[in-house]
Formats: structure tokens, C-alpha cells, sequence
DNA sequence: TAGATTGTTAATCGATTAACAATC
DNA sequence: TAGATTGTTAATCGATTAACAATC
């Protein structure tokens, strides 16, 4: 029912608006203008007018937005008015470390599994929650309506793994493997590739240090 | 002494390129052109070629690229040559992941010290360095020529705890806090905001289910 | 040499910004 | 009402793609 697919560059805006606008509310601030917000997030006011439109009229003429109501309509358009089953797949440090991100929960995501391969890691506990061998992905999945998987594996293995998610009906992937995954288009993959931000770090600092000597 | 300014959307794409030259490295590829790699990479030949065009002409008319050679100069523009001495701030779960984190040491980052501010977590060992204290950050910084921080606190203390980390000298922060950090336009910042990233993830999660509905 | 493929200029596309009529 | 600020159209800017002469 979506009218026109809308850029991504947009949708990456909108997480960054909740955020400003979740401290606004936080605040005790009651109405923002394009123009205030624009100030205070460092963008023009245009793009803000533009973005927000996409989603619908928020905003009142000679008033500007509604904190509190913005807030909540791109939470709603973010999908956070509804909670999401995640699973980790992979509980090394980094699987460990997201099970234990209580950010998520708060936003909706719930931590409901994770798994290894590794049989000495299997039976720990993370956050109260056993970890489970690789071979119950599929019946847990199936049974506990999971939409999201959570790939902190090692490269060599992410690609076959998120072949059996898809198989056993997951619907997004979130990719800390550093590998770009191939899967059906109506797989939703969001890629965190930490290596390749820490080299782009890298390129910015050395060639800054080149300009400035 | 670099002629232009290079677009963040340019470098965004070179820890790619490195990747897959990487991986025909591995596979003892010789030479590839713009058109076979852009088959592989899903980008456009010409993309590829305009992107590398902008530091240098790397390859050869006829032959295409030569994959050792460009694998080792795109390294080289990403500073990967060079080593970088980092410290974590903030030995919480993420902290402690990223420092046992080891594909960042094979790429020169090396992992220097560890500090957080909780009595408790002070003195124990994080892959054989010692948690130390915040007080140390200052001559510690100075004297290991430290050059890029991870931040992996709070966000209530990220925006302080930068501002120090910047008087201290350091020249560029790995930001995984919630926040968008000021500093002075020397420093670079490279933000990695998860939540963010799986809030983009819920968005088209949600979208595409609409759709297809 | 002929074929292949680059480096680079020109054309297109999309995203951002500016402008302004509509309207609260 | 007058002032403020939106929603939206038009203009600009930048990034991507196409085209092709240069050249290995």
C-alpha cells in the first residue's frame, strides 16, 4: 500500500530524527520548526520539510511539528510500535555482547535465542538464556515466530548459515560477518561490516595528516 | 598535498574493493577488469573505474588491473600500511568484544590499553592488558602515541569523554555511543550507531511486509 | 595489427536546497 | 489580521552512468 519506494538515503535519516526528537520530548519541549530542528541537527530545514513529507503531513503551518507526536509517527514508521523476535547467531564476544545490549529490548527487539556451534559453549548462559546448538535453528525458528537473525559468525561460514535462515523463514538479517550475503530480495539485510568503518577511519585520519603537513 | 577533496561516498566503497581484491588474491587471480569485478561487486564498470580514477590510473588499457597491485595501493590509500595505536574507553561487553576483535591487529590497528571508570572492572585483564582507570588516560595517551579511541560508554559520558580524549591529542574516535559527538573539525569521528543500523533494518522489515501484503 | 579495456569527458539521474504559495 | 512555518514545486548540485578516444 506504499505509494513510491522511498530512498534509503532518507530511511537512514529517520532513526537520527527519533534520536533528536526522543531528547526534545526528554526536554520537556513541546513543538519544534523545521528550522529549529535544522539548527540543532545540522541539516537545512529544506531536507527536514522533505523528509518528513515523504511519510505524511506531521507538521501545522505557522506552528511546525509536535514533538511528541513526531516522535511517536517515526517510531511507527520505524516499525517500533511492534515487537520483533531476534535470535544471535554465533556467541562469540560479539554475539555475547549484543545479547547483553539492553537498547534493543527497550526499542522492541527481543533477545529470544542464540546459538553455536562450538559444544563447550553450548549450555552457557547468556542473559539467562541457554545456548543452544546450531542444529535446533530450524525448529526454533519455526516455532517461536522469529523474524530477525542476528549473524556474528565467522566469514567462512555466514554464507552457508543465512542460506538455512532464509530456508527456515527468517525474514531480516542483521550481518556483523564480513561478507556481503547473497539472499532473495525479499530478505531484508542490513550489513554492520565493523572492519570496513574502522578503515574508513583510517583513510580519514592519514589523509588528513598528508593535508595538514 | 592531494589535488581535491575525495567524496565520503568514494571512500565508503574502498574497504569493498580491498575485500574482494582480497579475495581474488586468495584465489590466485592475476588480473581482472572493471567489467568482471563490477559482475561480482553488483556495481556499474564504470563506477569502478571512475572511483579508482580518482587516486590514480592503476590499471592498463587491454589488460585491466593487475589484482595484487591494486589489492596492496587501495591498502596503502586506506593507511593499512601504516599501524595505528588504539584504546578502548569503556570495558562493558562491547568493549571487551572489540578488543578480542582480532581481524583489526592483522590490519594494523593494534590494541594498546583499556579503561573504564568502574572500580570493579579496573585491574582485571582484557586479553592480557590491564583495565586501567580513566585518571590514566591522559599520560598514558601521551606517551604511546595513541592515535584513535573507541568509545563504547554511555552516551550520558560520551561528549566528555571525548573532549578530553581530543585535549589529550588523540586524532581520531571510533564512536559507538549513541550520541553525535562536537569536536574540533580536525578530529574524525567514525560513527557505528547499532541501534540505528537495526532500526533501518526494522524499517524495511516492515515496509516490504506492507508491500507484499 | 586487431581486440580489449582503460582513463576521461559528456549525459543522465537522483538527491539536496531554494523559493514561495498555502494556511494555520 | 499579521506572522510564522509548513508542504510542495522548481532550481541546483553532486554522484552515477554512458560513451568514446587513447593506448596497451
Amino acid at each position: 500500500m506504499e505509494e513510491k519506494e522511498i530512498s534509503q538515503a532518507v530511511i537512514s535519516r529517520l532513526p537520527r530524527y527519533f534520536r533528536y526528537l526522543g531528547m526534545l520530548k526528554d526536554e520537556g519541549v513541546e513543538r519544534v520548526s523545521s528550522h529549529d530542528l535544522s539548527r540543532i541537527m545540522h541539516l537545512t530545514a529544506s531536507q527536514i520539510r522533505q523528509d518528513l513529507n515523504h511519510f505524511g503531513g506531521f507538521g501545522q503551518q505557522g506552528y511546525g511539528y509536535n514533538v511528541e507526536n513526531l516522535y511517536d509517527e517515526i517510531g511507527k514508521i520505524l516499525g517500533l510500535d511492534k515487537e520483533h523476535n531476534l535470535i544471535i547467531i554465533g556467541a562469540g564476544n560479539l554475539g555475547q555482547a549484543l545479547a547483553n545490549y539492553m537498547n534493543f529490548e527497550r526499542r522492541g527487539f527481543i533477545f529470544r535465542g542464540i546459538f553455536d556451534n562450538n559444544p563447550e559453549i553450548c549450555g552457557t548462559k547468556v542473559r539467562d538464556i541457554d545456548v543452544r546448538p546450531m542444529e535446533d535453528m530450524k525448529s526454533f525458528v519455526e516455532r517461536n515466530n522469529i523474524d530477525i537473525a542476528v549473524l556474528t559468525v565467522p566469514k567462512s561460514c555466514a554464507a552457508s548459515i543465512a542460506e538455512q535462515l532464509v530456508s527456515y523463514g527468517i525474514k531480516a538479517i542483521w550481518n556483523f560477518a564480513h561478507v556481503d550475503l547473497n539472499v532473495p530480495e525479499n530478505i531484508q539485510v542490513e550489513n554492520v561490516h565493523l572492519l570496513d568503518s574502522l578503515m574508513k577511519l583510517s583513510y580519514n585520519l592519514v589523509s588528513h595528516d598528508k593535508q595538514g603537513a
